[in-house]
DNA sequence: AGAGGGCTAAACATAA
DNA sequence: TTTATGTTTAGCCCTC
């Protein structure tokens, strides 16, 4: 076992009066650290006057940026994302590197998020391609978007852990034989508990800009500096990168409004879920999630706790029955979220808002199985219907282009979990598209 | 005031 | 043996 470092009882009786300082229970145990520990972190978290930002519950984080609200938004999954007017609309871009909590001014820095652990680890394990994470991921991702624990002590990792072992929203699922590297298991969310997360997660005040930021994704996207995204950002508004070069989150990011807006729309047929299905048993949940999926075979964790503690309020699950749907459920047919893609950012690229990578994009997908005649297929088809002479060039690009776009989309749905909640919006769409080729 | 959620610390066990 | 991981318990604070 090693040693971990943070406040032992003797060490909090070493410090007068700090117990009495209400909402500021954080900050006492961060400023009474041994002091070689104190020496290597930034003053602005130990300095008393500033303390209060380091408070989980203090709303300064809203007051930070006027227009936080507007540029922080859930993702497709309810996962908080930075919308892309984040970096458009600030006269100086915001650094979405570490640099951003290394400016003293930006105090909030070095704040602790307003999410609780288990949203982070729960935003940790749903930003991950395999919607499954080892125990040292979840570290790496909450080190790299939360700037607050680069310079926290190491009890937060403790504090994860426990999360992880105690909180029944994860499950541990056993690598597989096969998996030489890596100790300990991968970490799941039960997908039973996925809406109460959102919905928790939801709840929770929105970040500053500078506490929640998106650095590159990968070693091999290092040479992608938090600069180009911003600068690409601003440029295009909106625009499709290569999947190496941006993480799930930042896909998100990107693809925001359209999907969130293809999820509300599909949330209004939707009958609620009867109780009776509220309650279905964990496992065929469990099993039934194709969020899970894993490279390795995973076998499911042996050991389900059916304990109810822990946990979030039923009540909420319901609520988020549609959004649930879309991360634990798969498309019959990938083509199927092809053909719907098109739609989504053709209804919100008229100006307002939505997903704008059509042109100009770098998504370079080898393996993308995409059939043919897309919802945005039809649409080019339909321009050249017009009796235009370069009907055949124009008929060309648009494939192209439809290609390309659907290509990025469907990565990027790939990536949020987008699923089944886009069904009946897809075969709404098929009809659509099949009425008008009958024309 | 009490319940519940969340965080932290700590001890211990186990596997790599 | 060391280290990382996982489990459990306890105590505290805060919000409702």
């Amino acid at each position: 076992m090693g040693p971990i470092i943070g406040m032992t009882p003797e060490k909090r009786a070493e410090t007068p009066g700090a117990e009495k300082v209400a909402g500021l229970s954080q900050i006492y145990k961060m400023g009474s650290l041994p002091e070689a520990v104190d020496a290597a972190r930034p003053k602005a978290t130990l300095v008393n006057s500033e303390s209060a930002d380091d408070e989980l519950t203090n709303l300064n984080w809203l007051h930070e940026s006027t227009n936080l609200l507007t540029n922080f938004s859930f993702g497709s999954e309810g996962l908080p994302i930075v919308s892309p007017l984040y970096d458009i609309e600030g006269d100086d871009v915001p650094s979405l590197g570490p640099s951003c909590y290394q400016n003293p001014e930006k105090k909030s820095a070095t704040s602790k998020p307003p999410y609780s652990f288990s949203l982070l680890i729960y935003m940790a394990i749903e930003h991950s391609p395999n919607k499954c994470l080892p125990v040292k991921e979840i570290y790496s991702w909450i080190l790299n978007r939360i700037p607050y624990f680069a310079t926290a002590p190491t009890g937060w990792k403790n504090s994860v852990r426990h999360n992880l072992s105690l909180n029944k929203c994860f499950q541990k699922v056993e690598r597989s034989h096969g998996k030489v590297n890596g100790k300990g298991s991968l970490w799941c969310v039960d997908p039973e508990y996925k809406p109460n997360l959102m919905q928790a997660l939801k709840k929770q005040p929105f970040p500053s800009k500078s506490t929640f930021y998106t650095p590159p994704a990968s070693p091999q996207s290092g040479s992608l500096s938090p600069h180009y995204l911003s600068s690409v950002l601003k440029q295009n508004q909106v625009r499709t990168l290569k999947e190496s070069d941006i993480d799930a989150a930042t896909a998100m990011m990107l693809l925001n409004t359209s999907i969130e807006q293809g999820i509300l729309e599909c949330e209004k047929p939707l009958p609620l879920k009867t109780a009776v299905q509220k309650k279905r048993s964990y496992s065929n949940a469990f099993n039934h999630s194709s969020a899970m999926r894993l490279h390795e075979s995973d076998s499911l964790a042996t050991s389900i706790d059916p304990k109810e503690d822990h946990n979030y309020s039923a009540s909420s699950m319901t609520a988020q029955r549609c959004a649930s749907r879309s991360s634990v459920s798969s498309l019959s047919s990938v083509d199927e979220v092809y053909e719907f893609i098109p739609k989504s950012s053709h209804v919100g690229s008229d100006g307002s808002e939505g997903f704008h990578s059509e042109e100009d994009t770098d998504v370079d997908y080898e393996d993308d199985p995409l059939g043919d005649s897309g919802y945005a297929s039809q649409a080019c088809a339909d321009t050249s219907e017009k009796g235009q002479p370069d009907k055949k060039m124009r008929k060309q690009s648009c494939q192209e282009i439809d290609e390309e776009l659907k290509e990025a989309a469907g990565s990027l749905l790939h990536l949020a979990g987008i699923r089944t909640c886009l069904g009946s919006l897809i075969s709404t769409a098929k009809t659509q598209n099949q009425k008008q080729r009958k024309k």
